[in-house]
DNA sequence: CCTCACGGGAACGTATATGATTTTTCAGTA
DNA sequence: TACTGAAAAATCATATACGTTCCCGTGAGG
């Protein structure tokens, strides 16, 4: 036949599509942070058995999406404040240094959209979403350190924020307050990876950002607990 | 009953018990890197169906200690150079920043303990055994960020080590003639925890610590490309 | 006559379905 | 409150379908 050397489709298994379709539902937040997950429910809606679905389960229990329980089952992992601010603090080593290793290796055009992303933050801090505003700082990070050339590294950080679900897309629906400092924060960075400053300095001044954001949370939610979390 | 609130027995369930025998077979060079698993060979062994075997083999996967292809098989990861660099790297950004956390909560006991466990890797100098003195260094460094309070930093740093596989084990089979400054920066940074120095302070003296090995390494074995290797 | 490329098919192993078994949970009752 | 039984759900075994790999035989070219 006329068709090439693209035979192969590529057709998901189904432990795969399986995987796919809890992850979205739960990104979607059709799934929420406690809800039962029923295998032979997601397995006749997904017209399948339920071993695939079983499968893709346990993928998702190891990225910390999903916990489970022997015998019991499976529920969308909940994100309490202790677990917000253990998994900040991991973000904040891993993502400062990622940008740090990430630095060297950006171009003018991921300088250029980064600034961009940076301005329109700005220009957002009257008339304020939180959401949003959330989303552009992620995109504005995800630039900065996406270049790191240790595979690794970046996929911890990917997998640290995927771990906070719906949480990264709301930090700022906490603490409102710090978003200006923070869009002031993002151009002192860019100004450090511009002239081409030490790592370590970028590495500090990404971290110290991470830093401040956590503590404003921390203060603002806990003010009382404040001075007893450990940070570096 | 008189028994008190210890009834569960807690039978380990068959993919668990699945997923430990074959984790300890790798553990022990049993299964060497590229070792081919049939699963139904596994499910025989275990005297158990291939279907917790298949589960079992599917955490380890998302741990990175084997690796799966679909249709195909699975296979213990092999850990060539450059993932033994990225891996170090890694380590040497999680474990300096646990080692750090960890450094206010450490006891008396506990610092003894790594005094001892430097000494007596001081007194092996002369008549070296890598491995031996590979095993020492890892005990050494895992008494000092042990009770970093933030448990998902721990489990990255160990699941990391765990990741490495034997390498871990004979670091100082590549490079012996670190061993000697190996000893006096353990010396060094104990100081540093002693005398409650400042954390990042703690942090910098464990990341040039692991550094100075990881270049040592580098150097050794690829002494073209010693300089291309981006560092923090 | 030897070599090597190609193609068919058996052997091996994985992917999934179905059904039996066990565990947990929960409602109803003493 | 404690106990019992039934329903729900997970766990695993067995069976079958499907995809891959490897080997071997055939035929063309050197």
């Amino acid at each position: 036949m006329a068709g090439g050397p693209l035979n192969k489709v590529k057709t998901l298994s189904k432990s795969q599509q399986a995987y796919h379709w809890i992850k979205e539902r739960i990104a979607q937040q059709e799934f929420t942070p406690g809800y039962r997950l029923v295998l032979a429910t997601i397995a006749g809606e997904l017209d399948m058995s339920v071993v695939p679905v079983r499968e893709a389960v346990r993928q998702l229990e190891a990225e910390g999406l999903i916990t489970f329980e022997r015998n019991v089952g499976a529920r969308v992992s909940m994100v309490d404040d202790s677990q917000y601010r253990t998994t900040m603090q991991v973000i904040s080593v891993v993502e400062s240094a990622a940008t740090a290793l990430s630095a060297r290796e950006l171009t003018e055009a991921d300088l250029r959209q980064a600034r961009a992303v940076n301005e329109i933050m700005a220009s957002r801090l009257e008339r304020f979403d939180p959401r949003a505003f959330s989303a552009l700082n992620q995109e504005f990070h995800h630039i900065l350190y996406c270049r790191c050339p240790n595979a690794r590294l970046l996929e911890i950080v990917e997998s640290e924020w995927t771990r906070l679900g719906h949480l990264r897309d709301s930090i700022f629906a906490f603490v409102p307050d710090r978003a200006r400092e923070s869009v002031r924060e993002h151009e002192e960075i860019l100004g450090l990876i511009e002239r081409a400053a030490p790592l370590n300095e970028i590495e500090e001044a990404v971290r110290r950002h991470r830093k401040g954001t956590l503590s404003a949370f921390i203060e603002h939610e806990h003010p009382d607990e404040a001075a007893g979390f450990p940070a570096l």
